[in-house]
RNA sequence: GGUCUCGUAGCUCAGCUGGAUAGAGCAACUGCCUUCUAAGCAGUAGGUCUUUGGUUCGAAUCCAAACGGGAUCACCA
């Protein structure tokens, strides 16, 4: 598609040289896809040359559009309305990028990209909750963009850093020391992450209550969160499992345990996957090298006190804490020293932090005292920063309970797949397990696809009254084209339609529908590349749809088994294919499978 | 208060570096299943693109201000 619009734009360029002794470079020409209500595919804008050619633009419109139907091969005709010329392309030329693309799907996806090593983080959960929403979005765009990243040419590792040390970890064993009364998840018959997230909410609930009782003995309020014992508790416990206390770090361990098990177990029901994983149990001590570092250097600067702080007001940010006084880190201390074991492991072009955006400010200060430090790796430093996904109640909050759980969504979208699947009965031949592993397909499509086709940028809402759709611009209408185009392919099969061909000469004219597939199938690798430079899955999502959408519509409108020349009749079973197999490849991209029935 | 972000149909969202009468889906209403899967297709209705200025041939898009959401500005992570 590239290749003809800079043809075109070329012809242009031609055109107003021959009509107007206009010098205009083709690169500067600008076309843009002609809107529907109009033929043609596509358009060029004529108000801007009104000024330098000292004519109207219906007038310029006229005369290149003349000059190109003489002198481009590729063009069929044209038509000028106000101050925009329509160019129409002829068919053959459709047909004929269509016969390449057949014979060489995904061939030039990398071409233009730079072939660059990438790290994704994404997922990095912490221990001491089990997964909800929020995480899912993050999950689905984290896996779906390193997957757009390889597509696109590039080199991915997907890391998680799973954030496995801190009070919040220690809340949980504290109350779980207290009321857990050895219970384990094998005990309670609960996933593990639920179970240690059950004791973190118990937690909560207890530490609460203290904090009314200390009220009500007249302690101020800010004092009572600190005084209240079982903050006290967690605290003293933080500081034993720092010193390496055996007895503390066999329940963090233990109870860490339960938690990967149900992570894994989550991860693998939603189907991500990851190179490599980092503890902070292992990498939290690195940053203080960082600090060392910065001091040697002179970028930092240690107060009366003690404490290192970097000043970022040059940077239009503020004085930042590196380390406390006492010597233990702070958060960013952590994320200097992983984004310098990260580098080096994988001496990356590109280091990806799949990260909502609740933290801008966070990665902002990140990469400016990187920066500071001298390190070249900084430039690489990208915050791919999501909007937080909003229940009509507002803003999700664990602590209040307030959150979706991931897993039983993920189940109640199963079921729901399983109803309406049910309702429509059409899968009577299925085995029990063919049937479960649609659901779980279809599920997971509604699933993946209602996160991924909003903008990552962008805030989102979910409400939970309302289950997600399967109708409409959902995933699993794409999938159902897909089903659909199998059974087609099916019968063709059965039929003994020629299928490899790629010679389309005797197909003289084409179906409406069949153009704009065939001009859709034409900008995979634009889509792909478009969608890797802006870290946008939302542009797959949209592109699948438009496709099967356009698709759907050739189906109704044009019977394919009743054509009687069997060239294009063999057409059509391609065109059907291709676009199967391109919203397979897409709705790859967005970690979607699709049924060949459903 | 400083900084950053968002505001498009009843609802959820598209609208690329400015271009034509602002588009989808859901919900509502009307049609279309004796041949390829109706989880589909066609159609109707629904808009002061928050407001006001500015830039220009031309603004949902760029700039400024106002109003209204949200995030952040921790020796939490």
């Amino acid at each position: 598609m590239k290749q003809l619009e800079a043809q075109i734009a070329q012809a242009l360029s031609q055109a107003l040289q021959d009509t107007f002794q206009h010098a205009f470079p083709a690169e500067q020409i600008n076309l843009q896809p002609t809107r529907k209500e109009f033929a043609g595919t596509f358009t060029f804008v004529t108000f801007p040359l009104t000024k330098a050619l000292g004519k109207g633009p219906e007038q310029i419109g006229q005369a290149l559009g003349e000059s190109l139907v003489q002198n481009a091969e590729q063009v069929a005709g044209y038509n000028v309305v106000k101050g925009f010329l329509n160019i129409e392309i002829k068919d053959n030329v459709w047909l004929q990028l269509f016969s390449e693309q057949v014979n060489s799907f995904g061939a030039d996806f990398g071409k233009t990209g730079q072939k660059q090593k990438v790290v994704v983080e994404y997922s990095s959960p912490n221990t001491n909750k089990p997964l909800h929403l929020g995480h899912l979005r993050n999950n689905f765009l984290g896996y779906s963009v390193s997957e757009i990243l390889k597509a696109a040419g590039n080199e991915v590792v997907k890391a998680n850093l799973v954030n496995d040390r801190g009070i919040h970890i220690c809340k949980s064993m504290i109350a779980y020391e207290k009321f857990g009364n050895g219970e384990t998840p094998e005990s309670a018959n609960i996933k593990g992450d639920h179970l240690v997230g059950k004791y973190y909410v118990e937690f909560d609930k207890a530490y609460k209550q203290e904090i009314e009782e200390l009220v009500a003995q007249g302690v101020e309020k800010e004092q009572a969160k600190k005084q209240a014992p079982l903050m006290m508790e967690a605290q003293e416990m933080l500081q034993k499992w720092e010193q390496g206390d055996q007895e503390t770090i066999a329940l963090w361990e233990k109870m860490n345990g339960w938690v990967y098990d149900g992570f894994h177990a989550t991860y693998k029901n939603i189907g991500v996957d990851f190179d490599k994983f980092y503890y902070e149990s292992n990498t939290y001590l690195l940053g203080k090298d960082r600090v060392e570092e910065g001091l040697d250097k002179g970028v930092f600067f240690k107060k009366a006190d003690g404490s290192v702080w970097v000043d970022l007001t040059e940077e239009g940010l503020d004085e930042k804490l590196l380390l406390r006084a006492d010597g233990t880190s702070v958060y960013i201390t952590q994320d200097l020293g992983t984004a310098e074991l990260k580098y080096e492991d994988f001496q990356y072009d590109q280091s990806v932090y799949v990260v909502a955006d609740e933290q801008n400010y966070h990665f902002q200060v990140l990469k400016a005292v990187l920066k500071k430090l001298g390190k070249s790796y900084a430039e690489g430093i990208f915050h791919l920063s999501y909007g937080m996904v909003d229940l009509p109640s507002g803003k999700m909050k664990s602590r209040e309970g307030t959150v979706v759980d991931a897993d039983e969504l993920v189940d109640e979208m199963i079921d729901t797949a399983r109803q309406k699947t049910d309702e429509l009965g059409k899968i009577d031949g299925f085995s029990s397990e063919e049937a479960q592993q649609l659901y779980h397909t279809l599920a997971m499509g509604a699933l993946k696809y209602f996160l991924l086709k909003v903008d990552p940028k962008k805030r989102m809402l979910f409400n939970p009254e309302e289950s997600i759709d399967f109708k409409g611009n959902t995933g699993p209408f794409i999938q159902y084209t897909h089903a659909r185009i199998a059974a087609i392919q099916r019968k063709a099969a059965d039929m003994g339609v020629a299928s490899d061909s790629t010679d389309f000469t005797e197909v003289e004219t084409l179906h409406e529908t069949e153009r704009e597939a065939l001009i859709l199938l034409n900008y995979v690798s634009s889509v792909v590349a478009d969608a890797a430079k802006n870290y946008a899955p939302s542009i797959v999502a949209q592109y699948a749809f438009d496709l099967a959408k356009t698709y759907n519509r050739f189906y109704t409108e044009v019977p394919i088994f009743q054509e009687p020349n069997a060239q294009v009749l063999s057409f059509r079973i391609a065109l059907s294919r291709q676009v199967a197999q391109t919203i397979k490849f897409m709705m790859g991209l967005l970690g979607i499978s699709v049924p060949e029935r459903m």
